[in-house]
RNA sequence: GGAGAAGUCGCGUAGUUGGUCGAGCGCGCGCGACUGGAAAUCGCGUAAACGUCAAAAGCGUUUCGAGGGUUCGAAUCCCUCCUUCUCCGCCA
């Protein structure tokens, strides 16, 4: 949720900046302002009448002492009550579809971001050289299947169409993998944090997936008087929560955490015929970086995350670049993407292997995430996340980039402790 | 799953014959005194959200797990739900 005071200081000022993200929002931010003023209305005249009731209410111990009759006073209290009442139910109407409107609103795009969507995404650096072969490469799905790494057909058999095995080596690589980016994340101080894999809707709704995006996830209820949980998505939702409704001190923060999780993702009406193999799939692997700063040290966090993500592809040789997201392709939550692309050459262009966004307070304010600073004042706390990384393109691009002319393919040297061999073979 | 107990201000607690309780005390935290400096000690102060206001102060409203109800009035009574703890059962 943005703050509802920059939409009453500028509403002009809040639809251009929406219009970067390529949301229009004019209409929804005159409602919200005209909500907004009945609600201040409402809220002055049934304060006067609560007032009253108090300040009446204080007086009848001591007229009961003095023996007074009370029979009219509590009658017309009794009107007054109910008046209160009706206007305290109004204005919850009135309340709900306000904040239903702010939940609604995506945040707003940092002003330095390009406007509008993929195209104008800008590559900002480069690292290492695309790959080249002396030989015909083979694609990725052929060499993981050939070297006994992916069991594609029976993941279809056990789960469906989106679904792959990790099998012997192919999941000693994926198992390598996951403890080559733990390993880096724990030795730069962050705390390794294993959560639920079933979340409640608030998290969600705090992670600002919810309720607009609440079909693109695995819903679970057995029965209808069972409370509602989903899969989730990525551990950014889980992370996100873990201080929802907390007041941290100062010193707290930085807070800087990682969880490895599965994530699961519905992935309705978006595959597409290039993405073969693993690149899309409705259960992948992944570590995730989470951040709770104060508001002053987001862009800092910022920066840390990104390179982070940098340091742990570059360890593994590849070549890749990094690319700042205009304002459109960004996602809702976010005020700030940057995307970590690695070439898979058997498909064209790059692959996104990481996301670090900045959601500054967006999430904050839906879950009421704040902190104690030394001077007593409370605001909220900024949260950023990103991928450190997912697996799930990582494996392809490493296969193909890595393989030798006589289809074996080479373990990354900072893989090898954890796969025990330095090359893949039949 | 069954039986019982409990959920109060950052933390720990007091507060149930309904009324001057938004709420006492301790710890913590902030400021000050004392000190060469610190500890200890002493004094003062310490919730948030919303509304009013250009802003601050002030004032008002709300909040004692959540939601509903009874009442002129609810932390205190009733109902529903959630969570925690203890015992029993079941189970990886």
């Amino acid at each position: 949720m943005i703050d509802i005071k920059l939409i009453k200081e500028d509403p002009q000022g809040i639809i251009k900046r929406y219009e970067a993200k390529e949301a229009y929002v004019a209409d929804e931010i005159g409602r919200i302002l005209e909500l907004d003023k009945s609600r201040r209305e409402m809220i002055g005249e049934n304060e006067a009448l609560k007032a009253e009731q108090n300040r009446v209410t204080k007086l009848i111990p001591q007229m009961k002492k003095e023996g007074k009759d009370t029979a009219e006073i509590f009658a017309q209290m009794k009107s007054l009550s109910d008046t209160i009442k009706r206007n305290d139910a109004k204005q919850k109407e009135i309340d709900g579809e306000l904040r239903t409107l702010m939940l609604a609103l995506p945040n707003l795009p940092d002003p330095d971001l390009a406007p509008g969507g993929k195209e104008n995404n800008q590559p900002i650096r480069y690292f290492g050289e695309p790959h080249k072969f002396d030989f015909e490469p083979k694609n990725h799905v052929d060499l993981c299947t050939d070297l006994g790494l992916i069991d594609y057909q029976r993941g279809v058999k056990l789960s469906g169409n989106g679904f792959w095995i990790y099998r012997g080596m192919g999941a000693r690589l994926e198992w390598a993998l996951l403890n080559y980016f733990i390993d880096t994340h724990i030795a730069d101080g962050y705390e390794l944090v294993l959560v639920p894999h079933m979340l409640g809707y608030e998290c969600g709704l705090t992670a600002g997936q919810f309720p607009k995006f609440e079909n693109d996830v695995y819903w679970l209820q057995t029965a209808e008087d069972e409370t509602r949980r989903f899969m989730l998505p990525t551990a950014e939702t889980a992370l996100v929560s873990l201080h929802r409704d907390e007041i941290l001190t100062e010193a707290d923060l930085p807070r800087k955490y990682i969880s490895y999780t599965p994530c699961f993702r519905r992935e309705a009406g978006s595959y597409r015929a290039d993405e073969r193999g693993m690149v899309r799939g409705h259960q992948f692997n992944k570590v995730e970086m989470v951040q709770y700063t104060l508001p002053e040290k987001s862009d800092e966090a910022f920066e840390e995350l990104v390179g982070k993500a940098e340091r742990l592809v570059s360890g593994l040789g590849f070549h890749f670049r990094t690319v700042k997201l205009a304002a459109a392709d960004c996602s809702a939550s976010m005020a700030r993407t940057y995307d970590i692309e690695i070439q898979i050459p058997s498909m064209n262009g790059y692959k996104e292997v990481s996301s670090v966004s900045n959601a500054r307070d967006y999430q904050a304010r839906r879950g009421n995430m704040r902190v104690r600073r030394a001077s007593g004042k409370i605001e909220l706390v900024h949260t950023l996340n990103g991928s450190g990384l997912a697996t799930s393109r990582i494996l392809p691009a490493l296969v193909e980039q890595n393989q030798l002319a006589d289809g074996s393919v080479k373990v990354p040297e900072v893989l090898q402790k954890y796969v025990g061999v330095e090359v893949l073979k039949k």
